[in-house]
DNA sequence: TCCATGATTCAATAATCCTTGAAATATTGA
DNA sequence: TCAATATTTCAAGGATTATTGAATCATGGA
């Protein structure tokens, strides 16, 4: 992921109504959900949510499709992954101290590679 | 990571010279840097980048100390982990569409539990 | 104490973002 | 074609954020 991308999904995400449409959109799975549903959802009126979720397509987080009179959105995975990936490793600089971290409660990863490169915090 | 924390963390995330500063930061490691190298190294006035360094603690993103006449800032270590957790598991509900394209090319974890949950992409 | 250094705070301006309600667009069914 | 539904676009406003330069504050050395 680029920086100019990165830049915009974090400004995405740093709003509360785009936040809560992106949890709703990634559980609501690749089947989405459509604008007047996540307005309801949200409890914003109809127009404001089609403001927010043109930033968030903006960004590349969310997708749209026409399905009959409805548009439905749904969560860009890829974008997601890509995001978390930026943040771990292009800004965090794939940081042993930040690596080590994320093991300690997630033991997902082996532990080998956890304080290996600096563990001088 | 409470979301406000989150919110708070993305929105200064979302600034170029602040993505600049915490990438600088991170890389600089705990010894940290001064501000006024920090404004060197970003080409922006003392004015300016301390207005986002300001930001960023407000985020919690960064912590400063006084060292004689300089006030060097250092990278929160646990924020940015935190971040990158909250973007996986509380904002993208720790979905198995993320974490399976996640480590398709990261080979970090077993790749058991990858595809489990759903993959009906 | 006085001066130089390193940094922050302040005020003003410009730019961007958010919200609102009204008007416009696209689709479907009668 | 007409009306109803679903959504977007537009214009106006208020609010927040970014930048700039001048003024202020804190520290250390002569």
């Amino acid at each position: 992921m680029e920086e100019r991308q990165a830049l915009l999904s974090f400004a995405a995400l740093s709003q509360e109504t785009r936040l809560g449409i992106v949890r709703t959109l990634v559980v609501a799975g690749p089947d989405g959900m459509a604008a007047g549903a996540i307005a309801e959802a949200m409890a914003v009126s109809p127009s404001n949510v089609s403001f927010h979720l043109k930033e968030l397509e903006r960004a590349g987080l969310i997708a749209q499709r026409r399905e009959s009179r409805s548009i439905v959105y749904s969560a860009n995975y890829d974008a997601l992954s890509g995001l978390v990936k930026f943040l771990m490793e292009d800004c965090c600089a794939g940081h042993a101290r930040v690596r080590a971290l994320l093991e300690q409660d997630d033991n997902c990863c082996s532990p080998s590679s956890a304080t290996a490169e600096g563990g001088n915090v």
